[in-house]
DNA sequence: TTGAAAGCGTTACCAC
DNA sequence: GTGGTAACGCTTTCAA
């Protein structure tokens, strides 16, 4: 494989020259710059990436800390891959994945041995260690979710805005009792932040009367969550759901027990809702807005090194096309 | 942040025996050895992966081409990933990303920018350019699916066979018309291998009369699938269902037409077939155990430099419990 | 059992 | 506008 010298010997310029060509941090005289870029292509050369990252002392790669999830919730998270992946492409950096399960010594590991040059961390608890080991370690960073003690720039949905929203949809719409579906992770500790947010936002808005409830993403799960709720509340009309993976069987039995008097609005991504047995409207997750603002706060703090502020998304109501 | 050279003199040894500690690679007597450790605890001292990769002409790190889907497939994906992730960790190892929506010129940039030692490639076709690309490029590889004309490692699941054993399942109940459902992957070119394997056991195995239709995972695409195959069999009895994302549809609809005559088997991971509104006996696909197939089949070829061998799995069928 | 030193292939500073 | 060259931080051969 043909190494820079190869390629300043065939222009006859030398090997500083090549690599100013190719990074464009200095003037070059066209004539030189088009033989240089001809050597290149005839040779086929391509830069090697550790040598430039031990010379330049950055690596162009993202570390990426992104949960392992077995259900709807999955076909989110790779959206939110997908999107980073195509904004760090854009800008001629790659994606190193960091394992979810191995905490903040997986962070710590990566981090020291600069085999990234910022992270962008899915996912967090009310009490993030992960972010804190972040913080401390001083690299350019964006975290997803709203972690409770740290000044790195957070990037998430108002979930408190968002269920206040769906549940003043359904009182438009003249709801008698409406019931929130909590995941499992609105449980604690560590609780996760867009749980307990939807909670108090749910709780505060005016409207109907109103219970909140965890439930299992599973047929009988649902099924006793249907119970529980409906003990709560003289009747019930809405529900609103923070909870993908819960849908189709929620759907499925609210169906099969002829309760179409139950208005169901989900927060979630567009494309969940588009998935399902009757169109919803539904408070959308703007998954690849978040994720693209998050990538790009990131390369804000890795180009003008200036300080990047977080973002909380509003929620909107999606009607059902 | 520490250097090999500071842990050195720290310990009063050579760089060298720092490294030689640290990699094993050389006899070192043990109080040298823990001198050594122990400057390298006392420093926090992480060695420099570019400097490593630089010196030692391999970076520690394998790429992996991971599809984007926005179904339920994708926490197969995803079970996939987090797999070879945590074979790879456990070989110290870290992943890089590589976007499968860029083809073979991503593969060529990581590839010669000596950014991977290896690749894990996904969801290959029939003719599968990035396949033919990591071929000729020479580095250590393994794809999953049955890409036609490379001699890479391939791993899959035998879909043929699968097939076949669905088919002779539902026979077995004595089934009187069955019905493959085939994701639109089906259709190419170029196509995906499993679909048409898939296609060909149903069709080969004895049993009752047979009918094979693409489907779109969408409530009304089931729909129409559904009326379509009606047509093609005199009664349908049984549904082999090579297509995750439709099951949930499929399951509803036939609850909704009262269709309890009709038996559905799908192929496809436990994980999913236990998410569904009733327990299926289906025909498993090993998610897990073929990433981590892939990913030591990969590290074979990176630490013995030894030829790889394709593994085609055997299908079960595993019986809702 | 250990050390010295020559690379590995860039980048970027300092000259010209 | 261009070239020489000293880093960057490690691995590994050669020598002892």
């Amino acid at each position: 494989m043909a190494r820079i010298a190869d390629v300043a010997r065939a222009a006859g310029v030398s090997a500083s020259t090549v690599s100013y060509v190719l990074s464009g941090r200095r003037r070059i005289s066209a004539e030189t710059r088009e033989r240089v870029l001809q050597a290149v292509r005839d040779l086929g050369y391509t830069p090697n990436a550790a040598a430039g990252a031990l010379a330049a002392g950055r690596t162009r790669t993202i570390g990426l800390v992104a949960p392992h999830c077995e259900d709807l919730t999955a076909a989110i998270i790779q959206q939110f891959v997908h999107t980073i992946m195509e904004v760090a492409r854009g800008r001629d950096h790659d994606v190193l994945l960091i394992d979810p399960a191995a905490g903040s010594a997986a962070l710590r590991r990566v981090i020291d041995s600069h085999l990234v040059d910022g992270v962008i961390l899915m996912d967090t608890d009310e009490t993030d260690q992960r972010a804190a080991t972040l913080e401390e370690s001083g690299v350019p960073a964006v975290v997803l979710g709203t972690p409770e003690g740290t000044d790195l720039p957070c990037v998430d949905l108002d979930f408190a805005a968002a269920a206040a929203l769906a549940v003043s949809h359904l009182a438009a719409q003249g709801s008698a009792g409406v019931a929130l579906m909590s995941p499992p992770e609105l449980v604690g500790p560590p609780g996760k932040g867009y749980a307990r947010h939807a909670v108090s936002g749910f709780t505060a808005a005016p409207g109907p009367p109103r219970t909140v409830r965890v439930c299992e993403p599973t047929w009988p799960g649902v099924e006793a969550w249907l119970s529980s709720v409906s003990h709560d509340l003289d009747r019930l009309t809405g529900v609103v759901v923070q909870h993908e993976a819960a849908l189709p069987p929620l759907l499925g039995l609210l169906r099969r027990h002829h309760r179409d008097d139950v208005t169901v609005v989900p927060i979630c991504p567009s494309a969940i809702a588009r998935q399902l047995e009757s169109p919803l409207d539904h408070v959308e997750i703007p998954v690849a807005e978040m994720a693209r603002t998050a990538a790009e706060t990131l390369f804000r703090q890795l180009t003008h090194a200036g300080h990047a502020t977080s973002h909380l998304f509003e929620p909107h109501l999606v009607r059902a096309s």
